[in-house]
DNA sequence: CAAAAAATTTAGGCGCGTCTAAATTTAATA
DNA sequence: TATTAAATTTAGACGCGCCTAAATTTTTTG
C-alpha cells in the first residue's frame, strides 16, 4: 500500500490539476506540501515508478487512472470524516480540516464503508464539496461564484472555494452558512462589493474577496 | 510530540508492566513490537533520554510517571475508538482492534473530549478493559477469572485477558458475551473444564484454556 | 566457580522523506 | 538569438526506525 505521506502528493497533486488544469509544477507542489522543490523530485520519481503520475523531467506531472483513482480514495475519506466530526462530534466547519486530513489516512475499506452508512450516505461534506463514490469517481458539480450573479437573482450558497478557518470563521459571522438564501440587492460599481438580503430580512454588504470564494445556485 | 512508534512502545511497556510486574525486559518488547532486540535497544535509548522511561542497561525498563500519563492517554484513545466502533459502527468486538490501534495516534484533545462525550463517557472498552480517565489515571478493577470460581456460584462475564478475533470470535459461537450470567454447576477434575448454565437455560463445558481467560465478578 | 548459554547492546548499514548546495534544463529578455 | 533568470533535478547528507553481525554483559550450569 502507499504511506501517507504518498497519499499526500496523490491528493494535492489531483487537487491542483483541476483548479487550474494542465501539468502540475514542481515549486506548486512544494508550497502545498510545506517541503523543498528538490523533496517534490524526488518523491515525483517514486510516483512514477509506481505507474502513479505520468512525469517528464521538467515537464510538469499529471495523475494516471490509478493515480486518480487513489486520490480520490482518500478524499472520499477526507470528507466523509469532515462529515462525521461536524454532523456527531459538533465540530465547526473550521475546525475540521486538520483533524479530517490525519483520519483520511486510515486505511480500512470496512471502516469507510460502515462510516458512510452511519453517516447516512452524505453527497457533500461540510464545506459543500462532493464526496467521490466508493467506485472512485468525484461527481461534478457545476457551481457560479457569487461573484458573477447579477443584481436581482436570488441565489442559495452551496460551498465555498477557500477552506482558511479565517475565511469560514468570517462567514459564520456574517450569517452566510450553506443552504443559506441569498438575494443580491445592488453590486457596488467601485469595489465590486455585492449588498445582500439573507432571509432573515437582515442585509450586508459582502466584499469581493468573500463573493469570489462563495459557491451559489 | 511523540512518534506513532513511541506512542505504540510506551503503551506496549504499560501493558507489560502490569501484566507481569517489575522490571519489562528488552526481548519481551522486541516480540511484542514485532522487531528485533537491536532495534528495541535503540528505541529505549530514545526514551530514556527523553525521560519517559526509567533504563538501566541490561536491567530492563520501567515507565517514568510521565512516561505512564503518555501511555495512558494513548490507552484511552485506543479504549474509546473501539467503543465506537463498535457501538456506533456495528463492527464485532473481534475487529475492532487493529483500526484502533491506527486511530490511536490521532493526537487532538479536542476530538477526543469530543468523542467522549458522544458515547456518553463510557467507563469499559468493548472488551471489558477500563478506559483510563482524561486526567491520565487508570481505573483499577478487581475481577477474577472464571477458572477460579467455585461449583455453585453464580458469575457475570465482566471482561477478557486475551484479545485475539479467534478467541473473541470462540466466545461468540459459545455465547459467552459481555453482561452474560453464567452459573458453574460442575469442574472436571481431570482438565479443569467447567460446565456453566447460561441464563438462556443453555448449558454448555468451557475449556479451561476459554476459563482462565475469562474475567467475572 | 569457571565455562557455556542467554540476553542485551553496539557497530555498521539501509530505505524513507527531508534538506542545502550545485548542476542542469527551460523560459524570459535584451 | 545570445544572455540572463527561473525552474527543476542531482549530489550528498541527515534523522528515524529498522536490520544483521559482532561484542559485551548477565545468567545458568557442570
Ligand atoms: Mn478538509
Ligand atoms: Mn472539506
Ligand atoms: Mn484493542
Ligand atoms: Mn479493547
Amino acid at each position: 500500500m502507499h504511506s501517507f505521506t504518498e497519499e499526500n502528493y496523490l491528493k494535492i497533486i489531483y487537487a491542483l490539476s483541476t483548479r487550474q488544469n494542465g501539468e502540475v509544477t514542481t515549486n506548486a507542489l512544494a508550497e502545498m506540501t510545506a517541503t523543498k522543490a528538490a523533496s517534490v523530485s524526488d518523491m515525483l520519481r517514486k510516483l512514477a515508478d509506481k505507474q502513479l503520475i505520468h512525469y517528464k523531467k521538467y515537464q510538469g506531472v499529471r495523475l494516471t487512472a490509478e493515480g486518480e483513482r487513489q486520490a480520490l480514495r482518500v478524499i472520499r475519506r477526507h470528507r466523509l470524516w469532515e462529515v462525521f466530526l461536524v454532523q456527531k462530534l459538533g465540530f465547526g466547519w473550521d475546525q475540521v480540516h486538520d483533524i479530517a486530513e490525519e483520519l483520511e489516512h486510515i486505511r480500512s475499506e470496512e471502516l469507510v464503508s460502515r462510516l458512510d452508512t452511519f453517516l447516512g450516505s452524505p453527497q457533500f461534506d461540510p464545506h459543500g464539496d462532493p464526496i467521490p463514490t466508493p467506485a472512485g469517481t468525484m461527481p461534478q458539480i457545476e457551481y457560479r461564484k457569487l461573484s458573477d450573479v447579477s443584481v436581482g437573482e436570488e441565489v442559495t450558497i452551496m460551498g465555498v472555494l477557500e477552506h482558511s478557518p479565517e475565511f469560514l470563521q468570517h462567514l459564520d459571522r456574517s450569517g452566510l452558512t450553506l443552504g443559506c438564501a441569498v438575494k443580491v440587492s445592488e453590486i457596488s460599481s467601485f469595489d465590486k462589493s455585492v449588498q445582500v438580503h439573507l432571509s432573515s430580512e437582515k442585509s450586508l454588504f459582502v466584499s469581493c474577496e468573500v463573493t469570489r470564494n462563495l459557491l451559489v445556485n
